[in-house]
DNA sequence: ATATTACATTTTGAATTCATAATTAAGTCA
DNA sequence: TGACTTAATTATGAATTCAAAATGTAATAT
């Protein structure tokens, strides 16, 4: 088989990492909708690969909680379920928690001024009202933090969880109230960190992920309650 | 290529995710050693499949980190490092930490008895010292005490950074001393847990966790030391 | 003897092929 | 019409094939 548009067509490296990364995003971003039959063999045509690395970044993403393999049946983009929200959001607490910890102990300087910079501009986001940009700079935060503990397992080990959750569009939910908390909760978290507070820098951490859970909940039993109808 | 023994030739499912099951263990226990290359054409003999599901296998070990993958040169047994100890265990206090407070929430009567159970057979091994069946049987607690909690998620989470661990045989190294520190440490935790009594119990866990990376990291820092020596 | 190059062999990555299972479509009968 | 069977089509799982890369070996030159 070739590559038609060949742009898309990958260069080459490990070609099934290449499409876990590429396929990744389509899932988290919602492009792959949760509950959606992963179109395996449009998936090839569109990267200009055969199957074989294909299967092999499948089953990649199945080890990570984004795709579910069903024998003789393909491959189906996970469905974020309340259970599983109720169930990641504790770990990603307790991961978040310790992050805050090691990253209190061990940001450079120049990590934290960086931190300081993006919370300013996700402040200014806010002040616009312009969520889009807020959650991509939130993100970032999160991300910078979790450089900053120095722990690349750990780093690792949120994403997965992270990206799991992610696809739950938590931005779409955000209620004016809960915004406004959000954002002293980083005020917290700035000042937390740039005390260099371990101890407390954690427990924001931990309580901000269970406001982002409860939040989360919300619009998922809304959404999941609308979708019934729709299907009555 | 065809099965030669015809024992040890797997039957149906998905043979991908059967070889996974087949070939973590090998690695844990270190039937594969750290550092080694993954034998991938005995291996298919060995199972009586071909090299797609294998491979396959192998991008599902590599993502749990168990297995490296050097491009166009194959697949390798990772190595157990102190940094990694470093990560990981911390992160496995904070998961073990979670589950303790879940454990105490969620676990049913019948539960806390095996795992009674469990402690008490356990503390039979330690009288007779018999490290091995100590350490299978320790396992199993804390397995328990993660299943009790109730949270598939954990569960996962636990046994994948557990896994990566296991191989550095802390069983091996166990003084006396730290026998009978652990020892102490298991009798604080099912007190912990048959009092219910979650904050307690976490904090035994986490604690009990440090110990271990503290014992570990002894044994891996002797064993490198002793390598070194080697290869000089 | 020790490098260095050229060649042969093996291993790897990925496309292709092929058998089987699942799905869809068409036909049959009440 | 609508349930039930059966045949055609498609998708899936896994073996096989094939080109490219890496490794090993032998021959040559220094």
């Amino acid at each position: 088989m070739t590559a038609m548009t060949d742009t898309n067509v990958i260069e080459r490296r490990s070609l099934h990492l290449e499409l876990v990364e590429r396929i990744r995003p389509l899932i988290v971003e919602r492009q792959l909708e949760p509950g959606d039959k992963v179109p395996e063999r449009d998936l090839c045509e569109r990267f200009g690969v055969s199957r074989t690395p294909m299967r092999e970044a499948l089953k990649v993403l199945a080890a990570e909680g984004l795709v579910r393999l069903e024998p003789n049946r393909g491959a189906w983009v996970t469905v974020v379920t309340v259970e599983e929200v109720e169930e990641v959001f504790p770990i990603l607490g307790a991961l978040e928690a310790l992050s805050g910890e090691l990253a209190c102990a061990n940001i450079t300087d120049a990590e934290l001024s960086h931190v300081r910079r993006l919370h300013d501009q996700m402040m200014d986001s806010y002040r616009d009202r312009n969520l889009a940009e807020y959650f991509k700079t939130n993100q970032k935060i999160h991300r910078a933090i979790l450089l900053a503990a120095k722990n690349h397992s750990l780093t690792n080990a949120c994403q997965v969880l992270s990206a799991r959750m992610q696809r739950a569009r938590y931005a779409a939910n955000l209620s004016e109230e809960r915004w406004a908390d959000a954002v002293k909760e980083h005020e917290q978290i700035i000042q937390s960190l740039e005390a260099r507070d371990g101890k407390r820098l954690s427990q924001v951490l931990a309580r901000h992920m269970k406001n982002k859970q409860d939040s989360v909940l919300k619009w998922l039993r809304k959404a999941t309650a609308a979708q019934e109808t729709t299907l009555v």
